[in-house]
DNA sequence: CGTTCCATGTAATAAGTTACATGATTAA
DNA sequence: TTAATCATGTAACTTATTACATGGAACG
């Protein structure tokens, strides 16, 4: 599943300029599929030559011009025949819990820090999830997005309780200056 | 972080070769942070080049010969540096959540048959997690390690009751047959 | 007077993915 | 006899990241 099937699907609900598409990147989806943005109008305008969709200029005064985007009948096919096609693959890349797992050879400080900064975070997409969710309360159109936002908002509230739970335990087996490492990566396959 | 700083960090646990790393990706570490395995071999060889770890070569009997890495002292100051210094990300991307949120429109079997194989995926993390903590059980020197297994855990756990808990609810919202998208970016931005 | 919002892009580099390539041993 | 484990890599291709580039409007 690459940039431009995201792209297809967003463009299922309605048509979008890029910037549209963008904000719904960083708000909506950032919490489900972190998808590079930078890549957003040079995939709009591949999408466009290959007749996915249709753009359409649109003057405004005192703003930039803006591109509407809305997907054709062939890309409204392609949309469906890749998303039938295909396993979707559930991917998570947290440096976050690499370190806390394979870097305990870091000072004790750090590591707090770290912590710290980790429970920051959840507590922000945790409010950016339930923002969402307080405003699409009001229409009642949407069955796998608010299923999705309560997952990602169950998960959130999930490790949050767990780190909160196991912090101060996590840092009093720690020591307070940069440890050695013990053990070899056979020993632990073992 | 990347590829070579990951390995590095496993290094810190000790000698290896780079199947026992390889392993440990699939295994230990696959739950926490995905990581292309196929950049292993290369980027293993460019550490050596790079004079941050030590490469010897060990023939078996019955067996290929394998290449033993080591971190040299310059390869331990390098990865503490890099892990003192950057933010760590948490970055998740399921394509699944993505369709289950954005693509109502495919038809219901398709989203059962995608519920079902996520509920499965769950279901083996869940046990590939719990015996790598029965394994550990036994050696008692895993500080962030048992932490991080114990958070993967919570949230596999976290995922699977809620999936379970609202897959019903989620299923009878979705007409039998593909159905057509309503509203539109815009409106879902108000 | 500085920052955020709107609105669009390009270019260079770094990284990841997929497929290819080999080959003996051991357990079901 | 079929698959899995051990053990190493290369090459081609597709993505992602980072930095650059522009410019007016609205808000505090």
């Amino acid at each position: 599943m690459n940039t431009k099937e995201v792209l297809l699907s967003i463009l299922m609900r309605g048509p979008a300029t890029g910037y549209d598409i963008k904000k719904t990147l960083e708000t909506r989806i950032a919490n489900i599929l972190d998808v590079s943005v930078s890549n957003l109008y040079p995939a709009l305008n591949e999408l466009a030559s290959e007749g996915l969709v249709t753009c359409q200029r649109v003057e405004q005064d005192s703003r930039p011009a803006k591109k509407i985007y809305e997907l054709t009948e062939t890309g409204r096919e392609s949309c469906i025949a890749a998303l039938m096609s295909g396993e979707p693959r559930h991917r998570i890349r947290s440096e976050f819990w690499f370190i806390l797992a394979y870097a305990p050879f870091l000072p004790k400080e750090r590591i707090r820090q770290l912590v710290d900064q980790r429970l920051a975070e959840i507590c922000e997409s945790f409010e950016r999830i339930n923002e969402i969710r307080r405003t699409d309360g009001d229409e009642g159109n949407h069955e796998g997005q608010s299923f999705v936002l309560g997952l990602a908002s169950a998960i959130c509230e999930g490790e949050r309780a767990y780190i909160e739970q196991y912090r101060e335990m996590l840092l009093k087996n720690i020591p307070e200056q940069a440890g050695a490492p013990r053990g070899t990566v056979e020993g632990l396959m073992a």
